[in-house]
RNA sequence: GUGGGCGUAGCUCAAUUUGGUUAGAGCACAAGAUUGUGGAUCUUGGGGUUGCGGGUUCAAUUCCCGUCGCCCACC
């Protein structure tokens, strides 16, 4: 079985943008890289051949939700995540980090872990930094994450500052407890906006030494001109030869900013989120489809786009099934979004390798109107 | 034909008994929010000749008369 492993393939000369190739034990990916996320085993709306035909490479999926269900067990005795969800290609697995803070209402965080009450039951669950890391190698995913705190956004620095310490005891418990040699494990970066939180959460890290390093609690609810800061400070301080990974970004603008500022993966639901409340990311902006100005428009999402729903199907015709509710609707769009996300990047990473990616960011930006709605 | 009941927003219904501020709600519709998931949820908005006509009154969705429509029972 082959072993994790990431080679930098060339970097832009204008800007820090670079492309490079993982390889895990079920293929290969170039980056920079979008990943779809499947949180419960699954992409909403989209069964693995679409998401396979959108062009995707790897996707995320959650060990906290699946843990709770259908149960670490059920999934182990199935043949692990990927035969159970019928996807061959690689799987990375968020640990459940980024829960303590979307389900902070159900938590209490202590030193040996974290404490919660089932979104689902509502049993009390315990989960530590070794279990998180035992539920992802019976997962068996391609590559896991290390078990972090993720605040959000806040001025307050001794709050953040609790936060980084704390992941960094737990990352290096994770690593330590961590055996499945053909896995990945990914060390996490917090620190909020603070730069020398950032810097020393980020040297930390680095000291345990992990496959790949990624940033988290951006995103948060922090003003976006602090998270391109921390980005432009911090991306290029990691390692050359090891994976950045922008947890949880973004859009489109996102992406091209992240990436001049060296970011190589990333994962968000926005395809898939808006995709189910019916809009459409294209070129030109976000398309509403639900919005009364399409119920006669003939027009695909978008025209120069080769996906099936814009293949196949007018606004109209998708403005109507969102309306009444059909879960082809759903699907369409999401079909669409995750189409757009994954190529955008791929885009992005081929004009790297020719040395034009500022260039396309500028006639990107020239043509996306951020206010389209 | 006789007796009774009902008519309020696109839909289902409040408010009428005892006349009193600008006739409300849910759903639907419309617009917005959505960043390591949320088929969720929230915010905001447009909507009314209270079936129609007349009367009483300072004031009528509310009381009275007529009329139209729908429903039920009886002939």
């Amino acid at each position: 079985m082959k072993k994790f492993g990431f080679k930098l393939l060339g970097t832009d000369k204008k800007c820090n943008a670079r492309v490079g190739h993982i390889t895990t034990p079920h293929g290969e990916i170039e980056t920079p890289v979008f990943m779809p996320v499947g949180t419960q085993g699954s992409v909403k709306a989209l069964t693995p051949r679409d998401v396979k035909e959108a062009g995707s490479e790897i996707i995320l999926s959650n060990a906290y939700h699946l843990y709770i269900r259908p149960g670490t067990e059920v999934i182990r005795k199935l043949g692990g995540l990927h035969k159970f969800m019928g996807w061959d290609r690689p799987i990375l697995t968020d640990s459940g980090g980024y829960q303590v803070f979307s389900l902070s209402k159900l938590r209490k965080i202590s030193e040996d872990g974290v404490t919660f009450n089932s979104h689902f039951d509502g049993r009390e669950i315990h989960l530590t930094p070794e279990k998180v890391v035992e539920i992802q190698e019976a997962l068996g995913s391609d590559i896991a994450m290390i078990f972090d705190e993720c605040p959000a956004a806040s001025k307050d620095k001794h709050l953040i500052e609790k936060a980084v310490n704390i992941t960094l005891r737990w990352a290096k418990r994770a690593k330590k407890h961590h055996k499945r040699r053909s896995q990945a494990l990914f060390g996490i970066v917090q620190g909020g906006t603070f730069l020398d939180l950032r810097k020393r959460s980020l040297e930390e890290t680095l000291a345990i030494g992990f496959d790949g390093y990624a940033l988290g609690g951006l995103s948060v609810g922090e003003p976006k001109p602090e998270m391109l800061k921390i980005l432009e400070e911090i991306l290029p301080r990691m390692p050359d030869d090891k994976p950045r990974y922008l947890m949880g970004v973004g859009t489109p603008v996102d992406f091209f900013e992240a990436i001049e500022r060296g970011a190589d993966m990333f994962d968000c639901v926005n395809p898939t989120r808006y995709g189910r409340n019916g809009t459409a990311f294209t070129s030109d902006g976000l398309v509403v489809v639900r919005n009364g100005k399409y119920q006669k428009d003939p027009k695909p999402i978008q025209k120069d786009c080769d996906c099936y729903a814009c293949r196949e199907f007018s606004r109209a015709y998708l403005r109507h099934l969102v309306n009444s509710h059909e879960i082809l609707g759903a699907q369409l769009i999401t079909l669409h979004n995750v189409h757009f996300f994954v190529n955008l990047v791929k885009s992005m990473r081929e004009h790297i390798r020719k040395g034009s990616f500022l260039a396309f960011k500028k006639r990107f930006f020239n043509r996306f109107d951020p206010d389209s709605r």
